[in-house]
DNA sequence: ATAATAAAAGACCGATCGGTATATTATAAA
DNA sequence: TTTATAATATACCGATCGGTCTTTTATTAT
């Protein structure tokens, strides 16, 4: 049964997750959790033993929809370049879509947390090798079914696909050039019409 | 001529920057810079206005030794292929050297600053735009002198080889595995040696 | 050596931090 | 409708935040 409870704890999550994944752990304070849920203490305090446990959850909760919106695109595709193809379509949106949101909560929380929140960097490590073990499956099928050379290393073409997104996202961001991102997923479109194939 | 509060304030800057670099902005404190600098509030705010001033001053610091390091290699070498393998060199060796004080200054105060720190966030702007722009300059050099092709898009190029470096180093931290950004190193070298130059 | 000044020490400040304990209010079973 | 209980509100806590102010100590010019 779904209790009055659970709902309230996840409004918490949903209300929160933007916040770390702008602010970050350290510079997100309870009072700006209490402000966005428009609760009290008591309600937090009541759902989550800690800023520590929402900040946990609220990574998941971002890092899941990061994930359901993925495989949802990739899901409509049949061939792996399709799947390539949509993903890279879907982080040409995610930049300006998701501005509001802060940006990528894998990269978000990689940097934030990487030398002194080890309990979030560990839910990051974990994304990242999901996120990595996924794409490189689509690389295996595609070569598995001829679509792709059989010369592809596909662990090494995941790992290069992701950085330059990654790499690609931070930089957009800083400069607030989208254009930067722009001309990085416009490469890997190449790379997935034609050297793949080759 | 040098003044005793000259070289203090540099003193506290070589002291602080690692530790803005491991912590980020907000989580670093005061208290955090008494500590590792030995001073006194006195000391402290005598050198300076605010903790922004610091961390300021200790992103400029840690991106100038980047910078210098930088420099320096590259100017070792005569040819843009020498000069681009010699920044590979440098990045791997980074994540290892460096993990002490946290990584890319340049990526951890984009990521950190970005949405919320504006005064870091134009600082990490402009460092990347520089960076980007002598890396161009290597590739236009290249081209230039017939080292590589006519073809290459410089600026896109420095680009992408930039973003898979940070993309990497990210990938690299998050996980604990040297070997994610080494087996980019290794792409983007093979592409120096061979791809440019078809 | 002494006086003037630069630099650092250290006590202190109000505001805010994350978190607790208790009181109050919804909710739901009887 | 009453009663037990779940859920939220609120007052409060010690610790710590960034920063100020005054006192003390180094430094330096005379």
């Amino acid at each position: 049964m779904i209790t009055k409870a659970d709902k309230t704890k996840q409004f918490i999550i949903e209300k929160s997750a933007p916040i770390f994944n702008t602010k970050g752990y350290a510079a997100t304070t309870m009072a700006d959790i209490l402000k966005a849920t428009k609760l009290t203490k008591g309600g937090i305090y009541g759902n989550f033993g800690s800023k520590d446990e929402i900040a946990v959850a609220a990574f998941e909760y971002a890092f899941n929809q990061l994930r359901q919106a993925l495989q949802f695109l990739v899901s409509q595709e049949k061939t792996a370049s399709g799947k390539l193809l949509a993903i890279l379509q879907f982080y040409r949106n995610y930049v300006v879509r998701l501005k509001v949101e802060g940006g990528c909560p894998l990269m978000n929380t990689a940097v934030d947390a990487d030398d002194n929140i080890p309990f979030l960097k560990e839910k990051a490590n974990k994304a990242l090798k999901e996120l990595l073990g996924s794409l490189e499956y689509i690389f295996q099928r595609g070569v598995d079914n001829g679509e792709f050379t059989k010369e592809l290393n596909v662990a090494k073409e995941a790992l290069l696909f992701f950085s330059i997104i990654e790499g690609g996202m931070m930089m957009s961001k800083v400069t607030d050039n989208p254009k930067m991102l722009g001309s990085l997923l416009d490469h890997l479109k190449e790379q997935v019409i034609s050297r793949y194939k080759k």
